[in-house]
DNA sequence: GTCTATACGCCGATAGAC
DNA sequence: GTCTATCGGCGTATAGAC
């Protein structure tokens, strides 16, 4: 028998990770089934032995990237680090140049935040969420008050920078995302130095 | 002759005009010749008589878009009043109750700014300029050093903030649309009375 | 489970009558 | 200039062989 459970679960796992990839980048609409089951080294006919449609497949990879996300990943090396903050930001505005295996919803999928599909808006504040919370945890640690307040203005503007950035063509590109990294970064030192 | 060179531009005005307002809030991609001309009280196939292609619409709309946003009219009545800018930001922000007529390509479409075609994003582009010009020159006005970097810091919170929004069902929206508007306010505020 | 082949619908674009 | 009818392509989803 050559098709044990073990290798279902493998290449759901491989469409997964393919979907995550395609759907951040493109959005729901303009990514193809045999577009991403191509990537995962399958023909389109396949699909569907794992998600019965490709609205149930978005719902699933979107928790995949969201869980997936470097900014979810515990970076315990440099947990307390003072440019813990800094690298995130820096790390989130570099998405031209950033870990294209772990590709984060947030990005690009702005797209499809005012989706038809209320299942579609949902996977897009779950992850919004996530983010937020992250970035507020760390800065309760650093003793900001207004630490909610502070995070979700920041994601709002690296959100933003980096949706209005791909319209850019080089080298205005970077140059406009180092003039917004600058603000954000200044922005956060302020929001700290009120306290520290 | 029941057709006139008037009737022609006026017609076509009406494309436009249709095209504009579904293209702000759905996109490139989602919106369908059908459907344009529908709203323009027509069958879709009257529409080559007047563009080649829907590409060549989408730029022609978003011109026209980008001439009739709200920020584009000069405001002779505001000019110079203290909440000229409050109330730019302001309207901005209630998009949901935003004239329906004259919609903001920036709004909503960050959706095509990533879009394949360079003619795409540049009209997106050339739109985002538009409102941060204007921003500028009123924040020159104020007696703002660094007006252009604090017209752009705004845009990009104002469009990152909307187009989140979107993913929120109420009344979490509006509570998310509340809490930007402060700050983007509160920014705006600060960045002013560093030298008033 | 994965393949190839195909059904079906939607959309952009064209053809031709009026 | 606007209509109806239709072509052609693409994308989701299904059918059936292996």
């Amino acid at each position: 028998m050559p098709y044990t459970p073990q290798h279902k679960e493998h290449t759901r796992q491989r469409i997964l990770h393919a979907a995550a990839k395609l759907f951040c980048s493109q959005g729901f609409d303009r990514v193809t089934l045999t577009q991403i089951m191509k990537q995962a080294n399958m023909t389109h006919g396949a699909f569907y032995a794992h998600f019965s449609a490709k609205s149930s497949l978005y719902e699933a990879a979107m928790q995949f990237a969201t869980s997936h996300a470097f900014w979810a990943r515990d970076d315990k090396q440099t947990e307390g680090k003072e440019t813990h903050i800094k690298a995130l930001v820096s790390r989130y505005l570099s998405w031209s140049k950033s870990d294209k295996e772990h590709p984060s919803p947030l990005e690009f999928l702005v797209t499809d935040a005012a989706h038809k599909e209320e299942k579609v808006r949902q996977a897009y504040q779950a992850c919004f969420d996530s983010l937020v919370n992250r970035l507020a945890g760390i800065l309760k640690k650093r003793g900001s008050q207004d630490a909610n307040a502070l995070a979700e203005e920041t994601v709002v503007s690296l959100v933003g920078t980096v949706a209005i950035a791909r319209s850019f063509a080089q080298p205005l590109q970077s140059d406009f995302l180092k003039r917004a990294q600058k603000r954000i970064v200044n922005r956060l030192n302020s929001g700290l130095s009120t306290v520290s």
